[in-house]
Parts: C-alpha cells; sequence; structure tokens
DNA sequence: CGCCTTTGACCGGCGC
DNA sequence: GCGCCGGTCAAAGGCG
C-alpha cells in the first residue's frame, strides 16, 4: 500500500481505531437500532469508513447549503443530522441515502478544520441497491435529488471521461440475497464519479488485510463468481469499508497540501 | 402531496 | 460511576 493510491493530490485515509479511541471520529453503522441483523459486536469505532475529501468549490456547484454542501454523487443523499463537532468550527451532515428504504448507505460530511475549502465525506456502509433506484432512478425524472441526480447512470457510464478508470457500473446486482458487484469498486464509482476533483483513496495503513481489501475492491476477473459468492455472505460493510480518522484524515491532508500527495502511507 | 431540511432530545460508547 | 461526545431518531416546517 505505499501510496498506491496517491494518485490523487488530496488525500484519504482510513484507519483502524486502534489509538484506543481518541479519534473524534466515531462509527455510523452498526446501531443496533436500525440495522440489528448484521448484530456486529464492534464498537461504533470499529466500523470501516472511507473518508474523501473534496474541495468545496467542486460540491457546492450542486447545492450549496451553509455548512458542508453534500457532494453530488451519484446517490440521493438526504440529512438526518447535523451535529457540532467538538474541536471543529463546522458542524457536520449527517447523510443517509435516500435512493432505496433499505440502504444502509450513510455518510458525513463536514468542512476541513485546516482547509476549510475542503470537504471531509466520511462514507459508512454501502447501498444495498442498485444505483439510483427509486426516485432518481430514471435519469430523465431526475428528481430533486439533494446531492444531484444520477450523473452517470450504469447505462450511460460509458461516458465517462474523466474517470476513465472508473467504470460507474452497476455497482452491484442485487440477486435476491446476494450482493453481487459488477464493476471494479462501487465505493470508488461512487465518490469517484461524484465529482472530478473527488480525492479518495482506499489506504489502508498498516492493515494486514489492506490487501485482502483491495482485492476485494479492485480485481475482478473470473474469480468473481467466486467472490461474489463470498460477498453474498459478507455483509457488504465489512467487506470495502475502512475506518478512518477524520483528524489524521486532516493531517494528512494537510501534508498532502503541503508537498507530497499523500504522507504516512502507513500511518 | 411527498420529500427534504432543520432542530432538539435521547441513547450508546469511551475516557477519566 | 460520572461526564462528555458522537450518532441517530423523531417532529415540525418549508419547498417543489
Amino acid at each position: 500500500m505505499d501510496g498506491r493510491f496517491n494518485n490523487h493530490p488530496f488525500v484519504l485515509e482510513q484507519e483502524e481505531p486502534e489509538n484506543g479511541g481518541d479519534s473524534p471520529l466515531s462509527g455510523v453503522i452498526n446501531d443496533g437500532k436500525m440495522t440489528t441483523t448484521s448484530s456486529t459486536k464492534r464498537s461504533r469505532r470499529a466500523i470501516q469508513k472511507r473518508v474523501v475529501s473534496v474541495p468545496i468549490g467542486d460540491v457546492d456547484g450542486s447545492r450549496v447549503k451553509g455548512e458542508g454542501a453534500p457532494p453530488s454523487d451519484s446517490w440521493a443523499w438526504r440529512k438526518y443530522g447535523q451535529k457540532p463537532i467538538k474541536g471543529s468550527p463546522y458542524p457536520r451532515g449527517y447523510y443517509r441515502c435516500s435512493s432505496s428504504k433499505g440502504c444502509p448507505a450513510r455518510k458525513q460530511v463536514e468542512r476541513s478544520r485546516v482547509d476549510p475549502t475542503m470537504l471531509v465525506i466520511t462514507y459508512a456502509c454501502e447501498h444495498n441497491h442498485l444505483w439510483p433506484a427509486s426516485r432518481n432512478h430514471n435519469p430523465s425524472s431526475s428528481a430533486t435529488v439533494t446531492t444531484g441526480a444520477p450523473k452517470f447512470p450504469p447505462e450511460e457510464s460509458g461516458v465517462l471521461e474523466k474517470q476513465p478508470e472508473i467504470e460507474p457500473d452497476d455497482k452491484f446486482v442485487d440477486l435476491g440475497e446476494e450482493l453481487l458487484l459488477t464493476t471494479d469498486d462501487f465505493w470508488f464509482s461512487d465518490v469517484a464519479s461524484t465529482s472530478p476533483t473527488v480525492l479518495e483513496s482506499p489506504i489502508c495503513v498498516g492493515s494486514s488485510n489492506c490487501e485482502d481489501n483491495l482485492a476485494m475492491i479492485f480485481p475482478m476477473g473470473e474469480e468473481d463468481e467466486s467472490l461474489f459468492a463470498d460477498l453474498g455472505e459478507l455483509p457488504e460493510c465489512s467487506v470495502v469499508f475502512r475506518r478512518g480518522f477524520l483528524e489524521q484524515d486532516e493531517e494528512q491532508r494537510r501534508c498532502s497540501l503541503s508537498a507530497a500527495p499523500w504522507c504516512g502511507s502507513t500511518g
């Protein structure tokens, strides 16, 4: 994982809260209230998340609403909460995927403390449905998607020009009980397709599972089937998610902004 | 009419 | 055991 993702000048990284819990970042999923099925004993902090830094200039184009304008990814997000974060002058907004009712996908949007011009988006949980389902499903009827209508519908994914490496195809195909990944990485396609300047990288710092995770995310060849089989059993969240530290993210960003695209490849 | 945003309250987890 | 902080839910209001 030596910065194999440092293609992005900005940052992103997620880590495991092994610090003992100093991370100001807390998990999102695992809320026994709603998703008791998973019943993962992991504490909130143990949740894997993906942090993405996005220049506000790129996202605010979709819908500026005060604090952190939710980046316009291809999904419909509904804000369900906002809270001031200790130590941060900016509040954090909590968004939930509104494309699908049962979609566990969530994300936290907050402005970077160090770089007010940057938005730190923390994704948690993956969408359990095809692309913009429900309302935004129809490109022609692109409703008032909170953060933007599906810019790159699966069918038109081929139009992608800015992210040739990313193919926002169907993130996964819901075959009943299994979630099949039909493309490289749903997370990527989701985030990447959001804005051309989105910076995100699934960096697994000092994580032995790193490669494993990556394997789940990127490589998708003939082993797809077997992989899918596994995915079907694995909670999507635990498959591709990563935990992260906003704190670190900021620090790293700071570094990246300073010089290196990304410092502390392994924390 | 339906959906989304906003705000306050409540709950759980973690640290001291 | 207590206090603090983060995260989520629920209700009300506004807008399309």
